[in-house]
RNA sequence: GCCGUCUUAGCUCAGUGGUAGAGCACUCGCUUCACACGCGAUAGGCCACAAGUUCAAAUCUUGUAGACGGCACCA
């Protein structure tokens, strides 16, 4: 079998995951060992209106690494899809659509029709992302796919607000509120940004006070707000307003008479040290006017314009229009004292960047108590969930549940799922869990429902006990689900007896995997809300990662226009080098996005696909077979490949149980690439080709029948690449299933246990768990002297000059012990250092002209007569000097500081004494080396 | 204002209380029959700065500077 020369990931990715998907090897079921323990992961559900970025990539990746893993270690693995129906998303779009093609607003074709266009909307584009999660080879069961408004998810909805609003814990109340005027919804406090504008104004109003000549001067930036004033405050302490206390005042611009009282709330630092205070328009003044008794008067539209309890003059004017006019009324009154240049932050509407109006409004609210004291609870006393990294968020988190405020759940959106409250004509409120439920508790009054839906987190929130059933009212269904496709039905349940449902198998899930931005949003609620619904915690683990960067080191977006598209880099890398590339970051650390590392894992792919097709081109009579690395006749090469083959399995597996991907790509990388193919494959390279010229073709090559050594070693060589490809195979899972399947002895006898049935492929075998009696530290010491010396004799030739074309002898001077490793390796030698032949004795015998070097293991020296310049050894020669000079000053010194020979660990210092005495030889012999030239 | 993170080779980034690492770029040399998306060999860092703890600090502590993040406040 001959394979292309390069790698093309097309024609894999085009293949593979219809297979995979079609044969159910991603459902949980295709694990047949009832005993197997559940592993699962729900993913944080993409918004319907969302297409893939590169936070999702990133993220998707670590889940399927993670899933892929655990399934390859015969866990009943799930990770759950979904989406979420993002409530103002959606409603934009569709509230677009129908300004662009109709002419119209969602008023004049009413809620019912409005929620059909959004329905149509989502099921026309809501499946971008789930379309593109299968390009990323995303091992998810889609027969378990939710949405946040299927019809369980919403009873699981209705029945936690029920149950909360019973409990006393969802309320509804008149609050100031972040209002979008945009929008014309309530956003919760997480959904308020900031923005920072230089160019801000503070405004100094004059009020005249009350049968006085005298006036009061209140600061603000917000001067359309007087009109809703309805007292000023100082502070009690201040002596400068003392008398005034009580007062009245005669609030300009409309006819009303407001009292000057005295709050603590007021710093007398700041500003005039008087305030006004708009109840109705600001949540500090609000307090203070609840602790006044104070009138709240809304003097604002929902619209963001001014009504008519703003007075006729100001009435439908827009709130920054009547901002200047109420400066202007001012100054032609003569009570504007003056403007200064002030530098103020807006709240903004985290969507629609719109400045957010702090108003008086009604709301749904959750109380967080209860609840923040779960969440509390949970972090302090068990560590839940642990982060990764676990600094900062395991702190942030703690500190924000700390300080917890009551959460805004009502939004003025039609997309969502309703609130179950409904009003009868007097204003009195029912919650229910169905309308006839709620008409039942009315005696059967006429009732409207409340208009409103919840906030698109209050569904998210229940996402990882409401996706496996949980709908607080039935027992939650069987494995499966509710949409169970029929493949899945054939498949057996879940556990053994078929009893056990999603809930009780996969809740707790095992970890999250989300960004640092959603921490609060999302990942707080889940655990606070899962936790008082099932008792259960949610994950015990939590991966943060970092965020993706623009090649200008800002966060990818838009208007900055320094985005990076997945789909453009898979097209442009493949799919299997952008996944392990995105891998190989830091777990949590942000990073700039560029090309060069995704062509970096290119290349490395394309290393896995030429190893691969050398090693089937010397394939004939051999098969992977995990018993030729058992094998006692074994030489050096092979039992170091094998140690370290062991090696990095325990520590990629070690890796992954701390979430450091990174570091085990890296231990990925450099096996793949150092160990097994610039050394072990070299090494071999003689025994598994074995090549004679065909007498009528010259230079055309015959390969002869092989004898046993040589197919055992090709066994060997197969096998390790066969070991390497399945630790390889939750970054790149292409690459590796496109390999795997082409290696002769492949198929589902090599499968993990649990999936002994299923039809050949490299998921379902087992991740190489590595095997501590199989690291041969004698084997690696060994290995290592012979790189030693092998990179020194190449040194040699590059640095004299000499062409590969002249073959030279290389004399070697070792212990006993070495002597016999040299000359058990002499071909391999003799082959990888271009060498004619070694002489392997006590001490060097070699002419004047020669090259020399040392190892930790060997004197080298290489004969050149008529080839070396004297200069160039001898700069070759003083800088090997120099460097080891260096190392052994160091030593001197701190060998010679009697704190450190007495403190220092015995070992340590034994390390430093046998290092030194071994650079003294060294040196030594360089030295000799050098005087010998001249 | 409070809390926190980052600062390591030209670039992008790992890393650890005990001789500083990778990829790319650079230099030199290879059309070696798996791979030029390759092979071989070099070069390149007082690990932001200062003080402290320690036998030993790039790693721990504190401070300074710069970059950034979260929260709160903003009359």
């Amino acid at each position: 079998m001959e394979l292309a020369k390069a790698y093309d990931p097309k024609e894999a990715e085009e293949t593979h995951y219809k297979r995979w998907e079609e044969s159910g090897f991603f459902k949980p079921e295709i694990n047949q060992d009832a005993n197997a323990e559940a592993y699962s992961i729900v993913i944080p559900p993409p918004n319907v209106t969302g297409s893939l970025h590169m936070g999702h990539a990133l993220q998707h990746t670590i889940m399927d690494a993670l899933t892929r893993w655990k399934r390859m270690q015969g866990y009943r693995t799930l990770w759950l899809p979904g989406t979420d129906h993002a409530g103002i998303s959606v409603q934009r779009k569709v509230v677009e659509q129908l300004k662009k093609d109709e002419h119209k607003k969602p008023m004049d074709i009413g809620r019912e029709e409005f929620l059909r266009r959004c329905w149509q909307w989502k099921e026309q584009y809501g499946n971008t992302i789930t379309e593109q999660m299968r390009r990323e080879g995303a091992s998810v069961d889609w027969s378990r796919h939710r949405f946040t408004m299927d019809e369980s998810l919403s009873l699981a909805v209705r029945n936690v607000f029920c149950t909360l609003y019973e409990e006393g814990q969802i309320y509804r109340g008149l609050r100031i509120v972040n209002w979008c005027p945009k929008d014309k919804t309530v956003l919760s406090d997480l959904e308020v940004k900031e923005e920072t504008k230089k160019d801000g104004k503070l405004t100094y109003l004059k009020y005249p006070i009350k049968d006085s000549d005298k006036t009061i001067t209140v600061a603000t930036t917000r001067p359309e707000t007087m009109l809703g004033d309805t007292a000023v405050a100082v502070n009690g302490d201040d002596e400068r307003y003392k008398d005034l206390v009580g007062k009245t005042i005669l609030l300009p611009l409309t006819n009303r008479e407001i009292p000057i009282i005295a709050d603590e709330y007021v710093d007398a630092e700041f500003g005039t040290g008087a305030v006004k205070i708009t109840p109705a328009h600001d949540p500090n003044d609000y307090l203070v006017g609840e602790r006044h008794n104070l009138e709240q008067l809304l003097v604002m539209n929902m619209d963001g314009t001014m009504n008519a309890a703003a007075g006729p003059e100001f009435e439908g004017l827009d709130r920054f229009v009547a901002r200047e006019k109420v400066v202007e009324e001012f100054e032609k009154l003569g009570l504007l004292e003056k403007i200064d240049d002030y530098e103020v932050t807006l709240p903004i509407c985290e969507r629609c960047k719109t400045i957010v109006e702090p108003i008086l409004s009604e709301q749904w609210f959750v109380k967080m108590d209860e609840l923040r004291d779960l969440g509390l609870e949970l972090i302090k006393k068990e560590n839940a969930p642990h982060f990764s990294p676990e600094i900062p968020h395991a702190k942030v988190y703690t500190t924000w549940l700390e300080n917890l405020k009551d959460w805004t759940i009502s939004r003025q959106l039609w997309w969502g799922h309703q609130i179950p409250a409904w009003y009868d004509n007097e204003g009195n409120v029912y919650v229910a869990r169905t309308a006839e439920e709620a008409r039942e508790k009315a005696g059967g009054k006429e009732l409207t429902q409340d208009n409103d839906v919840l906030d698109t987190w209050f569904s998210s929130g229940l996402w990882a006990f409401s996706t496996f059933g949980w709908n607080g009212a039935e027992p939650p269904a069987l494995a499966g689900g509710t949409n169970v496709d029929s493949s899945a039905a054939s498949m057996p349940p879940a556990h053994a007896g078929g009893s056990a449902s999603d809930l009780d198998t996969f809740l707790p899930t095992d970890v999250l995997v989300t960004g640092r931005d959603i921490i609060f949003l999302w990942v707080s609620r889940m655990m606070m809300l899962t936790k008082k619904f099932t008792g259960k915690v949610a994950f015990k683990d939590c991966v943060i990662t970092g965020t993706v960067l623009g090649k200008d080191g800002k966060p990818m977006s838009k208007s900055r226009n320094n985005g990076v598209d997945p789909i453009e880099m898979f097209d442009k890398f493949g799919v299997d080098a952008t996944r392990i590339y995105l891998a190989s970051i830091a777990t949590g650390a942000d990073i700039r996005w560029n090309d060069v590392g995704v062509e970096t894992y290119r290349n490395f792919a394309n290393k896995i696909w030429n190893a691969t097709r050398f090693c089937l081109m010397n394939a004939e009579g051999a098969v992977v077979d995990h018993q030729s690395l058992m094998t006692e006749d074994a030489d050096l090469a092979d039992r170091w490949i094998i140690s370290r083959l062991n090696k990095t399995a325990l520590e990629v597996n070690k890796a992954l149980d701390k979430y450091e991907f990174h570091t085990a790509v890296s231990l990925l990388y450099h096996f793949f690439w150092d160990d097994f193919c610039d050394w072990y494959i070299e090494l071999v390279k003689d025994k598994i080709q074995v090549f004679t010229e065909f007498p009528s073709v010259p230079g055309s090559l015959v390969v002869h029948e092989l004898p046993i050594v040589q197919r055992e070693t090709r066994k060997r060589v197969l096998t390790v690449l066969e070991i390497s490809l399945r630790m390889l195979h939750p970054f790149m899972p292409y690459l590796t299933e496109e390999l795997w399947l082409k290696l002769p002895g492949t198929s589902n006898a090599l499968h993990n246990a649990a999936y002994a049935n299923a039809e050949a492929t490299i998921m379902l075998t087992t991740f190489p768990p590595g095997d501590l009696r199989a690291i041969d530290e004698a084997a690696e010491a060994e290995m290592s002297a012979v790189i030693d010396l092998i990179t020194k004799v190449r040194n040699i030739r590059a640095e004299m000059n000499i062409p590969t074309t002249i073959k030279f002898t290389v004399h070697i001077a070792a212990n006993a012990a070495m002597q016999k490793v040299f000359e058990d390796n002499k071909s391999q030698i003799l082959k990888l250092a271009k060498a004619e032949s070694l002489v392997i004795a006590d001490a060097l015998d070699v002419p004047r002209a020669s090259a020399k070097a040392v190892t930790n293991d060997a004197a080298i020296a290489v004969p050149l007569e008529g080839l070396i310049d004297f200069d160039v050894e001898r700069t070759r020669l003083s800088n090997q000097i120099a460097k080891l000079t260096d190392e052994k000053d160091r030593l001197t010194e701190q060998l010679s500081n009697a704190n450190f020979v007495d403190r220092a660990p015995a070992e340590k210092v034994q390390e430093l004494r046998d290092r030194f005495a071994e650079l003294e030889k060294q040196i030594e012999t360089l030295n000799n080396n050098l005087e010998a030239l001249n």
